[in-house]
Parts: C-alpha cells; structure tokens; sequence
DNA sequence: GTCTATAAGGTGATAGAC
DNA sequence: GTCTATCACCTTATAGAC
C-alpha cells in the first residue's frame, strides 16, 4: 500500500501515536521521526518544537473528544430517555475506537490545567436546551430533582471511567481482556438503564 | 518548626510529592533532592535509582487507594444501602485529601499497565460476601439485576471521575474553583442516592 | 524540502573526599 | 551518611550542504 499522506501529515499522524502513548515528557522527538519515516530535522522544520506539536495533537484529540455529537445529541428533540441512551451509546463506541485518549486528555490536563484555556476560548458548550428540557421533567414530577451539570458528569463519569481504569478493572475483576471487552460492550446499553431508572420518580 | 524526618523519609516525602506532580517521566531527582533539603548522590546512596524510587511511591499510592476501607465496608453487615452511603462518602471523602493520586495512578498505568501485577500479586480483594448479599437481593425482588461487578464499577465511576476531570468540569460548568469544590462537597451524598434510586426495582 | 553533523544543555548515576 | 565534582549519555534544536 502507498502511503499517499504528504510529510506534514505523516508527522501528525507519528506525533499523535507517540504523544497518546508517552505524554508530553515521555515523548521523543526522535522516535516521531522514525515512525514518521523522516528525519529528525524536519520535525523542527515543519512544527518548530516539540510543545507547538505536542499543542497541536492536543488540541485536535480534546476538541474531538469533549464537544462535537454530544451537545448535539443533548440539545436534540428527542425525549430525555432517547437522548441518554443515544448519548451513552455514542460516546461509549467513539472512545471504544480511541481507548488512549481519555487518558491522554485527563492526564494532560492535570500536569497543566491552563491548558485547557487554549481550547474553550474557540468554543462553547451551550447545553440551555438540554436544562430546559430536564426542568420541564422535574416539575412535571417525571424525573427526580438534579441539575442537568451533576447528570451529564454523572452520565459521563460512567462512559469514560471503566476506560480510564482499564488496567485495574482487568486485574481485579476479570484476569482477560475478553471479559473486559464483553463488559464495555455491554455498557453501552446498560448505563442508560442504570441512569434512566436513576432519575425515575417513584 | 523542627524537622524531625530521618533522610529517608523526606526523600521519600519529596519523591511522592514530585512524581504524583510530574509522572515518572516528567520528574526530576535534582527536584526531588532539592525538595528534600539533601543533596542528589544521596539519593542514590538511599534507594539506587530513579525507578526503584519510583516503583515505592507508586506502590504506597494504589495500596492506599484501592483496598484499605473500601472492601471492608462492602463485607460488612450492613444493610445495601448503608453500605453505599459509606462507601461513598468515605471513598470521596478520601481523595478529597489527596485530589492528585488517581490521576497519577491510572496515567502511569495507561503507560505501563504491567506495573498492576507487582501490586495485586500481594493482595486479594475478595468480594465474595458482597456479591452473596447482593444476589439475595435481587432474588427477593428489592433492586434489579445488575452483577457486583458492574454495580461497584459504576460507583467507583462516579465517585473517582468528578476529581480526575478536574480542569474540564471546573472549565465547561463552573470557571470557578469554589463551585467545583461545593460540586464535590454536595456528591459525599448525592452519588448515594442516585445510585439507590439507580437500582431500586419499581 | 530533506538530509547529515553538531551544538548546547540537561539527566541519571557514580567516584571519592570528608 | 553526606557532600562536591564529574562522567556518560540522551534530548531538543539548529547550521549548512544538497
């Protein structure tokens, strides 16, 4: 197969593999040279440093991670129950492709949380929609009383954890990655059954 | 106020502190001797290498934050949802203290997933009691089916994932660090109750 | 645009005096 | 046990030829 990608792409490509699987400090320049299938030099010539590069390939993972079908599928016309299920499931097969990245991203931002400044100046988060939709339900005495803020982190948390905690839920459930695998699969329907009985009014 | 630490002990203090900050990757021994008021060949003369530094630190965190209080409450005779609320609230409660280790934790995991066997190979966590309590529950109708493992899983996601997505959480919802920390305050008790109401059979 | 060669500075680790 | 001095290596980055 040839590989068609021009030298500015294969850089990219190289940086977001080494990057993803080192960290900022673990990374070396010269292994992105090899993977890339250039010379070191060229790096430099192309990106300057290695902290532009490593600002690019962050960027684009977090911007891809955090914002686009999910406000999308919040601030929907669906009822509430058809936008946590279409939610968890999206999400949960979006990292599934991507399982280094949750980690990446959170990682990342713990060593330097000013980081994320550079990303949300260009975007914004607009969930209005989605909180009207949840008030509506809780005065209709549909749902249990919750601030659409702590269900998302909560809807969240049990998407991106059981990745983030992949190696201990292995060792201390399981011992395989297959019954690791048959787990997250499952997740993909089972959570919203969680979440959605969770917010049921009695 | 007099330090009255032996050499070892605020290396090992400075180490915690250096590699919990940076990862294994991104710490510094001149830090970490500088940090610890000694001088860097000490270091060495005290615990060989870099790595071997690293490997007492990283053990002493995830024994800590893994096994201690956390099975105990699960095998205890309380009721189900005594047990969660505790759990809970001790769990979050917990890395309140020390809001820093599950992202060093489960990052120098990700990196070296390997590591986990040289923790687990001296502990068992054995849930057994808790799984029994869980099964008789479900067969008297009181919550639904949902296996221990996934049930722990999803507690754990939420009460752990609040503090790892940190910067993220505090950037979409809050730009303050005051709401965040009211946002973790609130969760000691409101995770409970979601998860109670989550697995309440209607 | 791409390469080789090399600079310039850092990093973990050790030798050896006290 | 603790220090200073230093080694040997690695890493990012640049100069300069092609």
């Amino acid at each position: 197969m040839v590989n068609k990608l021009t030298t500015e792409e294969k850089i990219l490509q190289a940086a977001e593999q080494e990057f993803i699987e080192k960290g900022l400090a673990g990374a070396r320049m010269q292994q992105i040279a090899d993977t890339a299938g250039i010379n070191k030099a060229l790096l430099h010539y192309y990106y300057r440093s290695k902290d532009k590069l490593f600002e690019i390939v962050f960027k684009t993972a977090i911007q891809n991670f955090l914002i686009p079908k999910l406000i999308k599928i919040l601030n929907s016309n669906n009822n509430l129950e058809d936008k946590i299920k279409q939610f968890v499931y999206q999400y949960i097969a979006v990292i599934q492709g991507n399982m280094h990245i949750p980690n990446f991203i959170l990682y990342e931002l713990s060593i330097n949380p000013m980081r994320i400044q550079n990303v949300f100046k260009e975007v914004n988060i607009d969930i209005e929609k989605f909180k009207e939709q949840l008030k509506q339900e809780i005065s209709n005495k549909n749902i249990i009383e919750i601030s659409a803020e702590e269900l998302i982190i909560n809807i969240i948390s049990m998407c991106v954890f059981p990745f983030v905690a992949k190696p201990i839920i292995t060792a201390v459930f399981y011992n395989n990655i297959e019954d690791y695998e048959k787990l997250i699969e499952n997740r993909k329907t089972s959570v919203s059954n969680f979440i959605i009985n969770a917010i049921k009014l009695k």
